[in-house]
DNA sequence: TAGTGGTCTAGACCACAGC
DNA sequence: CTGTGGTCTAGACCACTAC
């Protein structure tokens, strides 16, 4: 109800009736909606105009076309991220990975790992403290959930410090890369995140596969030693609409 | 270079000459690209395949349409909200604003205030353990910087706690809200900020000002007292083009 | 094979911006 | 006023999906 549709364009009159069905309940998530075909017909419009309908709801997250198949409601069911108390000492202290403190009895998984080394990129030096020219450790991966990717990230360390350690090696063994730096005088004891939020790039949709009107949560995260040394920065792109952040902390 | 286009449609090939033309410092923020008529002629297609192509520009939030003027590249400037020191006692405690804590030497003004009792919608109710029915105060208020509205954020406090304070008006005085929760024995001592990203609605694009291909970041705050009773839910509605969101914490 | 969405063309009229 | 982007039509061919 409430259409008030004064001088409103033919497919966003569409698209609301259509978003309103949704939201009402007449399609629950995985339905197919009503396509191009059924929209012309039903609306009495060409075919651009109805696909231009469609075309508001997939660029805002709330339908998915599958070639040759339809337009599907689209699913989702975040996952939460504690930004707080995963990275507690508690956790990677004790052995367990960062990691298991993001899953809600769901599989998270390694798909992808690649570790290198390499030159700085000039703001990962900027932050680690580094000169023009010094090499990093860089360790990139990606992580699955169900079978679809919801995060890529890339750490880099100063080569320097982790060299020769088992943070060069892909399993970086019990407690991850943090319990690692720990043992060689490095120990985390302070962490900056810096969240960002901006629709993906080209690359970005594919590494995620990435639905159209899904954005990415980019986080930037920096983690020093007790003398306040910085020892690893960590880029991370993360699926929008596969989780959600949340953050604990006293006044 | 490295334009491999194996079997790349039309569109994307040109949207991706744009792109690099962009980022090669060719075209800066604020100025025009070429318009549909250019891209016509110079690539030979069809109007609407050289709109297909801005349009790519236009939902990866690097270029805006103005009617009747052009496509321009966009500018980006983000504000840097800390999450944690914006909300440290020291700061509303000392009397100042704890958007004072967000600003880097520039305006961030308060455009529009509503307060208002209202029945709790659901999700508020149970966050802040009321009874079906209960009253809460609704305190809404839009966030400008630079004329450009921010930031929407809605503040629901349990009507029976904050009842003849001054919290019920518009201007609740030196350290705001929660300043005087601290004088009704309700101090903030603890916050819980869940943070989601998503493509924005009609209403929250029109509210925000926001171009196409903008994202809105949600943030849901809860403060909780000293005896861990939940004492207000605010929840904001963030440009995400227009924020960097800091936290800041220790291991 | 029939139907779907993805791409593309070649026109059209409109509202709005800037001169 | 001219040029811009916004909307819309009526066709077309293709690749892919599901049956």
């Amino acid at each position: 109800m409430a259409d008030s549709d004064d001088k409103l364009p033919k497919y966003r009159r569409i698209a609301d009736a259509l978003k309103d069905a949704v939201n009402s309940g007449q399609y629950a998530a995985g339905d197919r909606l009503p396509g191009e075909n059924d929209l012309m017909e039903t609306y009495g419009v060409a075919r651009m105009t109805a696909r231009q309908a469609l075309g508001v709801l997939q660029s805002e997250g709330i339908a998915e076309a599958r070639k040759g198949a339809g337009v599907f409601v689209r699913d989702f069911r975040p996952l939460r991220r504690r930004g707080i108390q995963r990275l507690a000492e508690a956790q990677w202290g004790s052995g367990r990975s960062i990691w298991a403190a993001d899953i809600d009895n769901r599989e998270l998984e390694v798909d992808q790992v690649d570790v290198s080394v390499a030159v700085a990129p000039e703001r990962i030096a900027d932050t680690l403290g580094l000169e023009p020219g010094d090499s990093v450790c860089v360790r990139q991966r990606r992580f699955v959930l169900d079978g679809k990717p919801v995060l890529l990230s890339t750490s880099y360390l100063p080569a320097a410090l982790v060299a020769g350690t088992r943070i060069m090696q892909e399993d970086t063994g019990p407690g991850g890369t943090y319990a690692r730096l720990a043992e060689i005088d490095a120990k985390p004891a302070h962490f900056r995140e810096e969240l960002r939020s901006r629709m993906p790039t080209a690359d970005e949709t594919a590494a995620l596969q990435l639905a159209a009107g899904t954005p990415v949560i980019l986080i930037c995260r920096t983690a020093f030693a007790q003398d306040h040394r910085p020892v690893e920065v960590n880029e991370m792109t993360l699926d929008a609409a596969s989780y959600v952040l949340e953050y604990d902390f006293d006044a």
